[in-house]
Formats: C-alpha cells, sequence, structure tokens
DNA sequence: ATGATATTGAAAATTATTTTATAAATGGTG
DNA sequence: CACCATTTATAAAATAATTTTCAATATCAT
C-alpha cells in the first residue's frame, strides 16, 4: 500500500538498539527458511515472551531499511524476511509455501533489455519461480494414484 | 493463502454464463490498464448496478480458472486482471500502482537453468519489473527540487 | 414445466499488516 | 547523577483486500 515512504523520504530516525530489536535480529539471523513476521514471532517469544507481534512487524521493517536484513515481497499473501541481504532469487513451493534460494546468479541485464523500450524509469525486477517441494511432490504423486472421491 | 484449490482437483463445475459473469468478461476485455477486482466492480456497476463486489470477486475468479482472462498476483498487495491470458511481463510504478505490459519476450528458458539444481520441481516462474511511470518520474524530480520540509 | 444444482447479493469472517495511544526506556547533556 | 527530548514497546483497534456463508433466486437439461 504505502510504497511512498521510501522514496519521498521523510525526516532520519535515529535507531536505538533495543533488547527487543537485538534479539529479533539474532533470531532472523539463525533462521535459513526465509521465515514470515509471525514464525519470526513465535521464535522470538521464546527469548522475550512479553513481545508483542506489532513490535516484531516494526523492527523487521526497521532492519530492513538499515540493510541488516532483507524483506522478501514475493508473489504471496505474506511476506518473508531473509538473513542474506545479498541480491538473490527464489523458489517457492505453490502448495505449502516453503522457500528456497533458486541457484542461479541474478541477471541485471535483464533490465537494459527493457531500457528504451518502455516509457518507466526502470528501478529493478523481480524475479521468483514457483514450483512444489520435495515433500508436496510426494503428496499430489500418491493423490493422483488415489483420488480423493472416486 | 488457497493455492491448493487447483492442484488437489475438486470435483468438476459446469459453469452457467449468467449476465453478470458475460459483464464481468465484456468489461474486462475493454480495459487496457490491468484493472484490479475494485475497479472492474466500478465499471461494472454502471451496465449492473445492483451486483455486488462478492459476485466480482468469484467471476473473476472463475473467468481465470476457465482462462478468460488472466489473473496477476504482482508483487502488490491487490490482484489485477488482465483480458490478454498470453504469458508476458509487465512493469509496475512502485509510487502509483500503474502496471503496463513490458516490452520482453517470455524467457522459457530461465526454468531450464534451475533444473536439476533445486530439489523442487519447477512449474514456472514470474518476472515482474519494478519502477516509475512517467507522472510519477515527473512528481519526483519536482519534489527533489522543492524537498517538502527545508 | 420440473428438479437438481449453480449463482447471486449482502453481510460477516478472515488474514496479514498497520496504526494508535499510553507508558516506559534510552542516550545525550549539564 | 538528574533532566529531557525522543524513540520505542505494548496492547488493542483499525485497515484493506479478499473469501466465505447462507438464504433466496436463476439456470438449464430433461
Ligand atoms: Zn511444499
Ligand atoms: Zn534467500
Ligand atoms: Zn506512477
Ligand atoms: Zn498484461
Amino acid at each position: 500500500m504505502d510504497e511512498h515512504r521510501d522514496i519521498t523520504l521523510a525526516k532520519k530516525h535515529i535507531y536505538r538498539m533495543t533488547p527487543q530489536r537485538k534479539v529479533i535480529l539474532e533470531e532472523v539471523r539463525k533462521m535459513n527458511n526465509h521465515p514470515s513476521a509471525d514464525e519470526i514471532y513465535e521464535a522470538v517469544r521464546k527469548k522475550l515472551p512479553r513481545i508483542s507481534l506489532g513490535t516484531v512487524y516494526r523492527n523487521l521493517e526497521i532492519l530492513s531499511e538499515q540493510g541488516e536484513i532483507q524483506k522478501l515481497e514475493l508473489t504471496d499473501s505474506v511476506n518473508r524476511y531473509d538473513w542474506d541481504t545479498r541480491k538473490h532469487y527464489h523458489i517457492r513451493c505453490v502448495r505449502c509455501g516453503r522457500v528456497d534460494n533458486a541457484p542461479i546468479a541474478p541477471m541485471q541485464q535483464l533490465e537494459n533489455e527493457l531500457y528504451g523500450a518502455t516509457v518507466f524509469t526502470i528501478l529493478g525486477h523481480r524475479l521468483e519461480f514457483i514450483g512444489l517441494c520435495p515433500e508436496c511432490s510426494k503428496k499430489l504423486s500418491c493423490l493422483k494414484n488415489n483420488p480423493p472421491d472416486k
């Protein structure tokens, strides 16, 4: 919705390092599965049981603004977060939502191909692969052999 | 959320052609700007003032399931719909949300590059360019010359 | 026309996320 | 250390897009 913020840049904030923010960052750095805000909330709660979900959202936003983590906005209803801030692509399981890194190098040149061919000023691109994780592949091939209602 | 539906295929529906569905399809086919459900609702309301937003959503879903239109799930909070069902990429304005077609051919071979390198079964990919439409580019360069608060 | 089933409209529910309002914590300064 | 201007946390309410529910029609192949 409010994608304006980063562009019409408001006044600079001086961020403080709070225990909450510190724990959130530590937990995200431990998680290799591209967790959602809710999954991070659950992990952080084990360290700080009184933390609120709103705090987790706010800090994830700040941390990605600061470049400490990366916010992944995939074609999914939930956003995910990545400790790895380097540009890389992902593959998402269409059935369970699992997200893995896609072992393919970023292709900056894709944007060049568009240059001059569009009236837009190109700022970037987003590439996401869609697929089935091994577990879901298995479940579905079973289902195919034994259909739900004959 | 429920991306399961198309996969664990439920029982076949026999769809009827209702006046509502017909008008919705006609209106989408007239719109070249990748409209959202709400924008389609507003257009359809001029023909059928008593239609409900829920009906529009339901029919857009059915029509894309049937391949009559294409549902675009971009990295945005709102989904958009496209009368053009051919595979093609889009470029989205990060500021106002305008979506244009991206004049670049679909690259099926991207998926081949991943084949064997991931444990996922690859089903497809999604590529979206991010940028600024001419109007927003202009507004922002003005803003840069006259910052909001001195 | 009849009946089985699909569809509608209106409202309520859901989901992910953001905002709001207080109270509490932080960090620089005298 | 004490003061103060912020920033931040918490809990709850608000938002926004979409989906679900359900009783009342509408549709279409007999
Ligand atoms: Zn899966
Ligand atoms: Zn990653
Ligand atoms: Zn724009
Ligand atoms: Zn298009």
